[in-house]
DNA sequence: ACCTGAACACCGTTCAAGT
DNA sequence: ACCTGAACACCGTTCAAGT
């Protein structure tokens, strides 16, 4: 049975979605594609290199149509919801794609498109900079949270208050709140950058 | 040789600050220690439970005597760069409380001062409690981040921008911005909250 | 190009038994 | 209270060889 990369990324995302991150093995993998477990390592170099390839389809498929309209503060908000939706779509999906952040790889399509609506509020390009990676760990954390409790209230024990959407809506706004009032304070009426 | 729970902890800093937490294993603990792996399940119920005390640890020994003085805004500050710099003295060490903190556990003492200095603003209870969310994953990502790149600049390969601890400031201070706008619009002069 | 078979060097965890 | 010894059921990765 002749795999291709993309059968081996698709049937990945079947088995963290049914057996979750722990059960993601290589040899696990393997066995559900009917292979040896060195026959993965024709495609992928390694389990890391896997999984990012994993979490960028996973977010690839939670991807909608760019929303052109609207003020740019309702593009990034849209930006970080969507974000959310696709981690949340899968099992332990927010694992997979904080995981593979902490490793310095994937997840580049999000960040470009949550840096295009932040700079649509006329920020620094400095600014800009900081507030997308600030937005950025903000919904990669909150979802995290959100998800863990989630699924751990679906489990069993869980005493803890729970999580729910509005803690990471609350938060964005902070930082939208945040960036228009430091555009604002510097210049009030011009739409376009400049580098201090 | 007879070793008490805080020996086993103290040790796995130990490992985990010389060897990364990929070394930090159970069986390397325990020959660190002189000891069977098994005895190590006397101490702690699970490799899962170790690591939250070792995060909790990590966070204790970088904190620093609170500072009382100040405004609520130069506490909150202290808090975010006091947890950034406790987890950074530490190899690996965001990544450790990182973990411990996406498993539910651990991780609240930071937590709490945190919100007390939030609280300092006079916004509303829910206010607070997700502004404070905010900021810990803020911080949590940020560090992240930081640690991440540090460590692989030292290892060898990196042709991305580094990241530094202005880019956590900035994310901070919008943070903070956002909190005051709000407060400011919905009560200018009261000290003390109200739930709506 | 894609895969097998076999091996290497590991894991976390359990459990009866020892002192 | 703290630990040993032995086992169970796994890991990721490499590599020569096959089609």
């Amino acid at each position: 049975m002749r795999n291709h990369r993309e059968d081996v990324v698709d049937q990945a995302l079947r088995v963290l979605d049914t057996y979750g991150l722990a059960d993601l093995t290589m040899r696990r993998l393997a066995k559900e594609l009917g292979v040896q477990p060195s026959a993965l390592y024709h495609h992928f170099p390694s389990k890391q290199l896997l999984l990012a390839a994993v979490a960028d389809e996973l977010l690839a498929r939670g991807a909608r149509p760019q929303t052109a309209g609207g003020t740019w503060e309702e593009r990034a908000r849209a930006c970080c919801t969507q974000l959310r939706d696709a981690m949340l779509a899968y099992r332990d999906g927010a694992e997979v794609v904080a995981t593979v952040h902490a490793f310095g790889l994937g997840a580049q399509a999000p960040e470009r498109a949550l840096a295009d609506a932040v700079a649509g509020s006329g920020a620094a390009p400095d600014l800009v900079r900081a507030a997308t990676r600030t937005l950025l760990h903000l919904v990669f954390g909150h979802t995290l949270d959100e998800q863990t409790h989630l699924q751990a209230g679906s489990a069993g024990a869980i005493d803890d208050d729970p999580r729910d959407r509005s803690d990471l809506e609350v938060g964005v706004g902070l930082v939208l709140d945040g960036i228009r009032a430091r555009t604002a304070a510097h210049r009030p009426e011009t739409p376009t950058s400049r580098t201090p």
